[in-house]
DNA sequence: AATCGCGACTTTACCGGTTCAATAAGTGGC
DNA sequence: GCCACTTATTGAACCGGTAAAGTCGCGATT
């Protein structure tokens, strides 16, 4: 029963059976110039009889494309399984992928050190032709690392952020200041955030986006802002906490850095007695299909995340190609009004 | 992709460095016999200077052991973002992956007969050394591939699917007969299940015992089914239309094959006046996070989807070292209650 | 007629490792 | 002091491709 592999057929097999060489194989499978058209039939003819496909790890190792690129991603897994954000990216870095015929390596890491280590071996190990780097910190070492090795990047975040590598972003500074004014114009003046972990860098300009945004309205208003670890857990805590204060000190309004918070935020209303949007209204953010399930619906800032990991992928082949570094904006997050949200 | 020139460190360099030969430093770096203690150390010390790591694509080539395993989901993209199985499923995955120092080869394709091509050509390019295989339909034509190209491969299904492939699985049957038992053993007669996509194998296994389970009660009890996508929507469109059906012809119960479509017949329950659990009760299947943040929070049918995961590595690097083919059950699914479930 | 240019291949030298036969050095027996 | 026997180390042959430098035949140029 053990598995016999099959006797590999290899580019020699496809020469010898169209009768040509290995040379003139690999011409022909690279389109390349220097063969009539008939042995460029008689050689395919021959793989396609033999089901042959070249072999990328040689194709590699010969020093042409690395037709892998990888993609490591540093949050608790179980939060990962939860956080619709991620497939959806991947989805969507993989429709511009399988274009190409190339396929994601993906890693899941425990902290930063072990994904600096894994880019400098996959690199080295020629497995990866290119990287997406994603979640972005203060002083973060990839941008360096990824300019000494030479390897062709691009990152997820704000230019601020990415440390002059070409980046891909969404300005979430602009759609945070839209939700608070979305919500200043339904009347409302005291309004919180349940933002995700603190040490990322998006979060923190959607930190600073946000007291700014409120600052901006009338004296009177009020900011709250809670850290999380973007987990359903922790966003009920939050809103747990927040929603616990008497009417005059409590927030009117939530906005939440994720879908999932909002889902807990939801709940812990009810839970509490409180009615949305009526003692207190909810908005998410990313907008995935849950923001439509629950009731009320919530009302989100919704932005094209499987667009967003297409758009990623093409710059990434573009920074592979050679281009120099870029800053590729894609659409603000837009508010989509929903159930969620109401006059206080 | 074009690879970007850079000073790379192979073999040679550190071999120089060792004042040692090519074999020697492969020896080392596979801990054969035949070295000196001292030279050994020489070299790894050297290696360490240098900074190198054996390029995997090159000992891939040379014959060696290949350390990538592949994982082809078919599933529309949108959905998949929004299951909260895959990413955690995958999660235990890598957590196995990651102390051998593999990683996982993702690529989403849109037809079984794509995937089928993919595991061709991964293999016959030595892309991985073996592949998780998912989602299986009625004659599947995976099983017969794997065999032929003696690709090792473990099968994440019930054995009666997967074609006597290595498998691992979750015994659904029972599962589903304890859910029905426990909606009876509450006083429930009329129940419903809102199934996932008709078209795997595991919805069918799910599909018969439900109407077995509900079949071996009293007469009286009745049973409806509905199949969908899977899709937050679709479970909101199959709750509707259970639930619009005067009281007498409306199920008290129903359960459903994710959660997301159990948050989404939540909400459906909500909006048409229904409480939950007085008017009807409803019950999640995977028992993700999300199961605790609904208000009601949703009763599940449980189990350990990071650990299932982990188990189908485990089990693939058996299949990869040799062992013959097995099953290999995890444990069924147990009845999680919370609020969504009570007496009608 | 000798030379040139060019298309259509073939040859050959890698790419960065692994593997194994061959060799060199060291040990012990007698 | 010679031989058999280990053990440490090397060299060369792959693995399955790519790429650059030949080779060859043939019509066009001078």
């Amino acid at each position: 029963m053990t598995a016999t592999p099959l006797p590999r057929v290899t580019i020699k097999d496809v020469a010898a059976r169209a009768g040509v060489s290995k040379g003139a194989v690999s011409l022909a499978f690279n389109q390349k110039p220097g063969l009539s058209e008939a042995t460029r039939d008689r050689i395919f003819r021959a793989a396609r009889e033999l089901g042959w496909a070249p072999s990328s790890t040689a194709r590699t190792l010969a020093g042409s494309r690395v037709d892998v690129v990888g993609l490591a991603v540093c949050r608790p897994a179980r939060l990962l399984g939860l956080e619709p954000f991620y497939m959806e990216f991947i989805s969507g870095v993989e429709s511009v992928l399988v274009e190409r015929s190339c396929s994601l390596l993906l890693r899941l890491v425990r902290s930063p050190d072990e994904e600096v280590g894994l880019m400098e071996s996959w690199w080295r190990g020629r497995q990866i032709g290119g990287s997406i780097l994603v979640d972005f910190r203060a002083d973060d070492p990839r941008p360096a690392v990824a300019e000494r090795l030479g390897l062709p990047v691009v990152a997820v975040g704000h230019p601020s952020l990415t440390g002059g590598l070409t980046s891909v972003w969404t300005d979430d500074a602009t759609a945070v200041t839209e939700a608070v004014r979305y919500l200043a114009a339904l009347g409302h003046r005291r309004i919180a955030r349940v933002g995700g972990a603190a040490a990322l860098g998006h979060t923190s300009i959607r930190t600073t986006a946000f007291d700014e945004a409120v600052g901006a309205l009338e004296p009177a208003a009020r900011a709250w802002q809670v850290a999380t670890d973007f987990s359903g857990d922790a966003g009920a805590r939050a809103t747990r906490s927040l929603l616990t204060a008497a009417p005059p000190e409590r927030p009117t309004a939530i906005v939440y850095d994720n879908d999932i918070m909002a889902v807990a935020g939801l709940s812990v209303a009810a839970e509490m007695g409180l009615r949305v949007p009526d003692d207190v209204s909810l908005l998410a953010w990313d907008d995935s299909q849950l923001c439509r399930l629950t009731h009320p619906t919530l009302s989100a800032m919704s932005h094209d995340i499987h667009g967003f990991g297409a758009e990623v992928a093409r710059t990434l082949f573009g920074v592979i190609t050679g281009e120099g570094p870029g800053s590729h904006p894609v659409p603000t997050p837009v508010l989509t009004p929903r159930g969620s949200t109401a006059p206080p």
